[in-house]
DNA sequence: ATCGTTTAGCTAAACGATTCGCTGGCAAGG
DNA sequence: CCTTGCCAGCGAATCGTTTAGCTAAACGAT
């Protein structure tokens, strides 16, 4: 079928053991001899069975990669850059989409485990009650993205939540807003903790007493947020800005204000986190809390070829916490539609 | 290290042979041992050895998807769709970003060969000339995506093209655009020589002879596309409406428009290939043609998976071609700003 | 009792690489 | 001339599976 070692050693009249010396440039062969094997490798167009060498090294140069969902930007512009970072090292990437399934989830770790992925850099699903098993099943180094499993300490990559949405909300309360609602994500997600935090410290600290109701849980889906959008714009008295916890939401809570005949931001200001490239090409643009995609992928790679390098695994886990940036856009303003503040809107 | 087959037999007391029948359901055995050996299994934690399955069965389990860039939506979606239909068959996904660079795309399609994958779902970044020695060196079934190769009949899923745009051209010209503009991608690229066959096709058909100046290039990409737009929105008389060849092109499109202080519909109108989103969430709404995605993914995996297993190959390519669907919003209305025409609006 | 037949379960040979340790030829030193 | 040392190149074991082909036990028929 397709040319072995063999074959290209039998073409060049040496050991397959000389074949695999010049192919892998591992030991001294003779100048003849190299050029014979190289000639033979051109000839058969031998191309070297990376399963067979998988077995024999016992690395795989693959990096499994489980996202809950590739079409969430985020999660798209992340995947690419862990690609990015890992074809540079000379590995592949095996991606999955949990959908926020613990059980899909787990098929997808098992399948991991069988392809003996090199490391893995996973975005959980679920919190530490779903993995208690994981410690004594995974031996791969795996590295958490975006999320963190409280009481399980590991190497993860993240971004400083409860910063980046404490900044934006105060933002808002320096619009003036004091009625400002939030969307939350799935509550037991670190993400959605540590959003929701940041918009907790953000009232406390200028004196504000949100009532509850001004937060509603959605669970980081366009849908969730349209619903629980349309909860708070029917409130009275209304909400004067919601935050969502995330870009989907962001959209499900911009159609829902659109679908009221509401207009942004002089009856309600938005933002959200997660900036995505049409946010600016709305009418107005969407202020949103950029993350560093690039970043936070190569980050999670650079931990990940480190683990790998690691003889034991004895190590303190370490967690990379990336700073996000706050793009002001036009979908805030003064509450009560009052003269835009200074400074460039789009 | 991790256990393998040999210590589950020596922990049940049995051969490896006996695992293996147990173990993959191959063989018949008796009662009492598949009970001890379901015990050893668990007891020991096993998992197989998918490197050295693969080894031996001859089969990788794994499909290779290179796309241009998996962060354009419409890839994205595809590649969802993919792995979707791809885990449901038992088979894993490795994703490449080729770049649209014919250099990188060559080197992943080594990557390829050498990964020993079982069938390769590709979006070509080159024309013909480009891969004078591929036919000899692949040997996975090969099924292209999006775009075909001139002169090199394949397997295929693309979309019917020429038909899509010629009907979003006249619905334009329907609303009485006589100086419509198109962007196109990449000229050796078959989506943008069927696409620009489809505008040609539309405007013959109602007696247009456009100018030449009407037809600018892009390369797929935002940027080019906002160049191109400034040009042809500087031109006198100004083009009342143009069409954009993809989502990214749309993007930038829009923005020049933005930058230029226009009004869309009322100064010009604006239609794109690739629905996206957020493309209902512009305002006005970008009319679109939407691809379906899911579709797509699911047929060419679906021909992969016949491909791999037939054993010879000398079959007749298929070129599976599906039908887009014109998504009509705001962004197109009359020329000059007439009054819109009846039906809905976004 | 002997033989043949059936069959559960075992032994060992692949799969295609890498690599350890050996071989044998040659140069230099005595 | 013989020994020693050196080293280019080779043979064969190995990685963890699957599976062809074998062994031996059990049983029925003669």
């Amino acid at each position: 079928m397709m040319p072995t070692i063999k074959d290209v050693a039998r073409a060049a009249g040496v050991s397959v053991a000389t074949v695999s010396a010049v192919a892998n440039g591992t030991k001294y062969v003779s100048e003849p001899l190299v050029r014979r094997v190289r000639h033979a490798i051109d000839a058969t167009g031998y191309q070297p069975h990376g399963v067979a060498r998988s077995l024999k090294n016992g690395t795989t140069q693959t990096l499994g990669l489980i996202v809950t969902d590739i079409t969430n930007p985020f999660f798209t512009a992340v995947a690419r850059s862990v690609e990015d970072a890992a074809h540079l090292a000379g590995y592949a990437v095996v991606l999955c989409n949990s959908d926020e399934d613990v059980e899909k989830e787990r098929v997808y770790l098992q399948l991991m485990r069988r392809r003996r992925v090199d490391a893995l850099i996973w975005a959980p699903a679920g919190d530490v009650a779903s993995y208690k098993d994981f410690r004594a099943s995974q031996r791969a180094p795996t590295i958490l993205l975006d999320r963190q499993i409280a009481g399980m300490p590991m190497d993860a990559v993240v971004v400083d939540n409860v910063r980046a949405t404490r900044e934006a909300i105060e933002h808002l309360i320096g619009l003036g807003h004091r009625r400002i609602a939030l969307i939350t994500g799935l509550p037991h997600l670190s993400t959605s903790r540590e959003r929701l935090q940041g918009y907790r410290d953000a009232m406390a600290a200028h004196a504000l007493k949100p009532s509850t109701r001004l937060v509603v849980q959605g669970n980081f889906r366009s849908e969730s947020a349209h619903d629980a959008a349309l909860r708070l714009l029917h409130m009275d008295p209304r909400p004067t800005a919601v935050f969502a916890s995330n870009n989907l939401m962001a959209i499900g809570l911009l159609r829902a204000i659109r679908e009221l005949g509401l207009r942004c931001p002089e009856d309600i200001s938005v933002a959200a986190f997660d900036d995505f490239e049409e946010a600016s090409l709305f009418t107005p643009g969407l202020t949103t809390i950029a993350q560093p995609t690039i970043a936070i992928g190569a980050k999670a790679v650079e931990i990940a070829l480190k683990r790998i390098g690691e003889r034991d695994d004895g190590h303190l886990p370490e967690v990379a916490k990336m700073q996000s940036v706050l793009r002001l856009r036009g979908s805030c303003g003064p509450p009560g539609g009052g003269p835009p503040r200074a400074g460039k809107r789009i």
